[in-house]
DNA sequence: CTGCGGACGTTATAATATAACAACGAGCCG
DNA sequence: CGGCTCGTTGTTATATTATAACGTCCGCAG
């Protein structure tokens, strides 16, 4: 391997692939029936790929919905806390990463000796638009 | 009714009384296993209570874990956003509402005009007892 | 009484996720 | 070359989480 993480594999590329041109969150089972078509035959081609797409920061994943997106930023290497705007009516995903946000919250882990953490952040309600409309 | 949201009935007193006294988050299955000797049967029993008891604020979900805690407050009414950190290692809960977390966040959303939200806010980690040891 | 609505019980099934193992292929070394 | 090892893949089976659907019961308004 080099010295990146390491490439992609194939399947990799195509659930990376798939959920880059989604337009909203999709589950596992939702990627599995779009790359049927490309030979997927089994839940876990899909687990194992975004295991490795979520380690690399390519892909995140909405607890709140259990599925998946793409990192709004091709990867996340962000120093903040990632956060997620999720629009219930059309499936919009914000990612955002707020310092104010990031501070206050490892303000408190600081405060209240927490470890490593691992911070799940998700907003759910209508964007802007489906708002409006 | 009365002015009240109203009161449990036996099944969601049942519920919470299992939640209440476990010592962390707990599945709906593990609720379920743990009221068979009360004469729970199926699931829809569990998910039914549980389903009124977050209405009520008597209960959380907790998105990344996909599992249920009391609240801490007995029922929640908090004007602020709730927050909750999770010790992967003993299952301690921590239930907070902290005023610049709420503000942060609450400040993004406004700025982005997102709606009205549902917000999910969970920390994993090791608690300080648990990093200490 | 009668009809309605809410909680409940029950069965079945959907949706999400992982365990377990066989097969394959690339790289390494004898 | 032939055999080894390791990581990816394919495949089957199963575990875990959640909901649909329908019938029963019971308290209460009319
Ligand atoms: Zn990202
Ligand atoms: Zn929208
Ligand atoms: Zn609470
Ligand atoms: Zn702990």
């Amino acid at each position: 391997m080099t010295a990146e993480s390491s490439a992609l594999t194939k399947n990799q590329e195509m659930v990376l692939g798939a959920l880059s041109q989604a337009k909203g969150p999709m589950s596992a089972y939702a990627i599995l029936d779009e790359l049927r078509q490309e030979g997927f035959r089994a839940p876990p081609q899909v687990y194992r790929a975004l295991e490795k797409l979520m380690k690399n920061g390519l892909v995140h994943r909405l607890e709140s919905l259990n599925a998946f997106v793409a990192c709004s930023h091709g990867a996340c290497h962000s120093t903040g806390l990632v956060a997620f705007a999720i629009c219930d009516q059309c499936g919009l995903v914000s990612e955002f990463s707020d310092e104010a946000v990031t501070n206050s919250l490892t303000n408190w882990i600081a405060k209240n000796q927490f470890s490593n953490t691992k911070t799940t952040i998700e907003i759910r309600g209508d964007c802007a638009a489906c708002a409006a409309a």
